[in-house]
DNA sequence: TGGGGTGGTCACAAAGCGGTCACAGAATCA
DNA sequence: TGATTCTGTGACCGCTTTGTGACCACCCCA
């Protein structure tokens, strides 16, 4: 269970991370916002602790860049005197806080309840980049944007792509996948033309590798 | 299930309302003694709680009045340093009490407890944004509307919808769950149709996500 | 230079799906 | 019993979905 400490103050952090290792957690650390978004995609931790006071980009940014494409639980570490910040961080979708100064048994106990609460729920959401796919609405969901809907196949096809992240998937492949009932290289020329013009305005394109297949890649600015 | 918060903190207050509705409870405040009493009388409320420092008329005698005639569960929300006033609350009637700061987490589990303790087994309203569920009376409640009635099988449709959040349930598994006896895409369509019409002017509604299901989404204003 | 193959674009039409409506039998309630 | 509500059915309509064929642009290689 890897645990993702964003806090600057470094003695607080070495006391955390004291504690938390010894109850059997594996943690990562990050000192101001930025890191924290870097750690957050490189490591993908279960559960996240967020001071909300941070250099670089403050702690409710990161709350809520994080949650624009995940579930991961966030549980705020406040100082009192910041409960509009609180508040703020639970509207955004933090998960539950504790106000400094806080017992170590208190904050395990804190996590362990979340942990709960959320380990029974949520099938994963895919995402790649800026854009994020909703398995549970069939939609692609952006920051900037009104989220994209999908025909059947289209879905089909989006999620096989997501699923890959940026591989190249044969053209073979993806018509039994989603032609199970027999498919043919027309079809899917047809279905990638109309995906594109769907996504056309999203930070992701398809892009075809002649003589291989189709892969769903970033789009560079 | 209704709350009543007696708190003059109206950050505090903020905070404690979010969360409960967000657990699904209905919730009225109160900011003052006198006020509480009222509030008490009109709403009759499931379960109490209560801060003990309040203008007016002081935490304690509105516990005191309030068990005169009632068992209504209170739990006492008490700062550090007042034991004296928490031990005198418990003598006098309340059942439990959290001291501040506390968690959401900390507080509905510490509910919880004293609802079951009563026997009032704790289950309760489902919510989606701004609208109620209301499974006793079978009943969509919203803030500033009248509720709106159901027909059993509307009513077995919108709990259905609700009790999936915003996820997509599959046309399928919504027809063998309503008519276990075996039910039809037309029927289906019909009851959606007439489901619709009733809930139109509430801040949900009915997304049908083609080819797959349909979903139950707050509006976005 | 030309021919075959690959992939992108477009228009079209058939099929299906979902939304709407009216109606009538069934169930419910006073 | 009579009135009202509830619920299934059939019909209609418009839109979306999706397969198909036509055409074009490009690349590779002889």
């Amino acid at each position: 269970m890897k645990v993702l400490i964003v806090e600057d103050d470094l003695v607080l952090m070495d006391v955390l991370s004291f504690t938390l290792r010894r109850e059997g957690y594996e943690v990562i650390h990050a000192q101001d916002g930025r890191a924290a978004l870097e750690q957050f995609d490189a490591e993908n931790p279960t559960i996240v602790l967020l001071d909300l006071n941070l250099p670089q980009l403050d702690g409710l940014s990161v709350c809520r860049h994080i949650r624009q494409t995940h579930d991961t639980p966030i549980i705020i570490l406040s100082v009192r005197d910041s409960d509009e910040e609180v508040i703020e961080g639970l509207r955004i979708g933090a998960d539950d806080y504790v106000t400094k100064p806080f017992s170590p048994a208190q904050l395990t106990a804190r996590m362990e309840t979340v942990l709960r609460r959320v380990g029974q729920s949520a099938p994963r959401k895919l995402s790649l980049g800026t854009v994020t796919l909703n398995p549970e609405r069939h939609l692609l969901e952006q920051v900037d944007a009104d989220p994209v809907q999908f025909s059947p196949l289209e879905y089909s096809l989006i999620e096989l792509l997501m699923i890959n992240g940026e591989r190249v998937l044969p053209t073979q492949t993806i018509i039994d996948r989603i032609w199970p009932g027999g498919g043919d290289k027309a079809m899917l020329k047809q279905l990638v033309y109309r995906l594109r013009q769907k996504i056309e305005a999203c930070d992701v394109y398809i892009d075809s590798v002649p003589g291989v297949g189709y892969a769903l890649v970033q789009r560079k600015r």
